[in-house]
RNA sequence: GUGGGCGUAGCUCAGCUGGUAGAGCAUCCGGUUGUGGUCCGGAAUGUCGCGGGUUCGAGCCCCGUCGCUCACCCCA
């Protein structure tokens, strides 16, 4: 095999691509439901969006970003998330100077180039929502619920909401000294050390089993909001349980880019192995100004579509319906082939599923064909059809067999299969 | 970037202590008149990931390399 899609790519084929389909809507209808509209993105950005708007600190910008010259020495990215892009449509659009919130959503591929596993892709597929410019706490249980809704919406049951308020800039300066007091006082490996000085509150995120021993007693964020930020995260709590959200608050849950305030949260599933992160988001308050925009406060989530899938699968949630074909069209002979195609067309305008044997097989292969093609019904075209403008029209899975004039065909098919061709 | 596991037909895999490559499924053709599913017969498909070494002889052993995969790190 010589050509091979590139390390790390997730690529969907059928079957399966009917899958992500699914998934995908699924994930996207409540969205629509809730007055979010679409915006259709660059999928590579001037590199400065990101570096600006995710964090110079960030992992994700640091190591992971797939950066390229274009012919003109500008230095451009793969888009590796997507809500800095999102800020920078509305700013450029000026979306922001009229009706807020602006409600957005978005699905694509994103990009990082991190070694692959399961549940992690270089080429990965996210379906995401902002909400920008307003600050209203209710807003972010819009955006979680919505979330929730999706994952529901597939029939997932195991997935689990967790949430923290990293509390406004006051609040979270104050945590921040008082943790960095704390991390001073560990013994830490360099690597770690270094994150102490960029940004204190992602060591929270470690998952080491010795790191998350020594951060047993550090101190909590809760204790540090100011009563504005207590105030709205009650809000959010509040808000999730009138709407049957269950959750769990987990105080170190500070998410790994750099423009997080306020609200974080995360859907995991626990049944997914080490990438157990279905979705997460939060909000952030200093974002579209560092993008040059006006200081509007947003808050969105991301969810991963491969992920989700596997979530499906994992479960064991049957998504694959089958797609029945409505008809079969056996042409006995080529010289029936053009006859039979033009049938065919005249049928898939009436919204009727049919596709037909190619080829000029011998009849018992065309009929092998129509049996594998899942079609609810076939019929050969030959001679005597072609005269006489009838055909036997046979339901495959019974065998039962009955003449039908071509001209009645679309609207039998139609009464019989309904409208879920 | 670091570590573990694995690379044999389109797919899933077998291949005994090294003796010169197989099964099932899938595909295509056929089982005499224009009707599929079961059954029977037949056909096609491999540089055994790649390169080197040891050996009379390597799919099996050794070295290297590439790829896949899982995990660390981090995130969707």
């Amino acid at each position: 095999m010589k050509y091979q899609a590139p390390k790390g790519v997730k690529e969907y084929l059928p079957p399966s691509s009917a899958l992500f389909e699914r998934v995908r809507e699924a994930l996207i209808s409540p969205a629509r439901m809730a007055n979010y509209q679409l915006m259709e993105l660059a999928i590579f950005e001037e590199t400065e969006v990101f570096t600006r708007g995710v964090g110079e600190s960030t992992d994700v910008v640091s190591k992971e970003m797939y950066t390229f010259t274009d012919r003109a020495e500008r230095s451009l990215t793969l888009r590796p998330e997507g809500t800095a892009g999102v800020m920078r449509a509305v700013i450029e659009s000026g979306l922001d100077r009229g009706a807020l919130p602006v409600k957005i959503w978005y699905a694509g591929p994103f990009f990082r180039a991190e070694r692959p596993q399961a549940g992690r892709y270089r080429q990965f597929y996210q379906v995401g929502i902002e909400a920008i410019g307003s600050e209203d706490p209710l807003l972010d249980v819009e955006v979680i619920s919505i979330a929730a809704k999706g994952f529901a919406a597939l029939g997932l049951t195991g997935f689990e909401l967790v949430i923290n308020s990293l509390g406004d800039s006051e609040s979270r300066n104050a945590y921040r000294q008082a943790l960095t007091e704390y991390l001073l006082t560990l013994s830490l490996d360099e690597a770690t050390r270094q994150r102490v000085q960029l940004n204190p509150l992602r060591v929270l995120d470690d998952k080491r089993p010795e790191m998350i021993k020594a951060l047993a007693s550090a101190p909590s964020i809760l204790d540090f909001l100011n009563d504005t930020s207590r105030a709205e995260f009650d809000v959010v709590q509040q808000g999730l349980a009138d709407l049957g959200i269950k959750y769990t608050i987990n105080p170190r849950l500070v998410r790994g880019l750099d423009y997080y305030t306020k609200t974080t949260f995360e859907f995991v599933h626990p049944l997914l192995g080490a990438q157990s992160g279905i979705g997460g988001g939060g909000r952030y308050d200093g974002l579209m100004e560092s993008l040059g925009g006006q200081p509007l406060s947003g808050i969105g989530f991301g969810i991963g579509v491969d992920r989700v899938i596997l979530a499906c699968e994992a479960e064991g949630i049957e998504l694959l319906q089958e797609r029945e074909l409505a008809c079969f069209i056996v042409p006995l002979g080529a010289q029936f082939e053009r006859q039979a195609l033009k049938i065919a067309s005249e049928l898939r305008d009436q919204k009727l599923r049919v596709d037909l044997a190619f080829g000029g097989r011998a009849l018992k292969g065309a009929m092998k064909a129509a049996d594998k093609s899942g079609a609810r019904y076939a019929f050969v075209l030959g001679e005597r059809e072609s005269q006489s403008q009838e055909v036997e029209l046979k339901e495959l899975a019974s065998g039962a067999v009955q003449s039908i004039r071509l001209s009645d065909l679309p609207q039998f098919l139609i009464r019989s299969l309904g409208a879920n061709s």
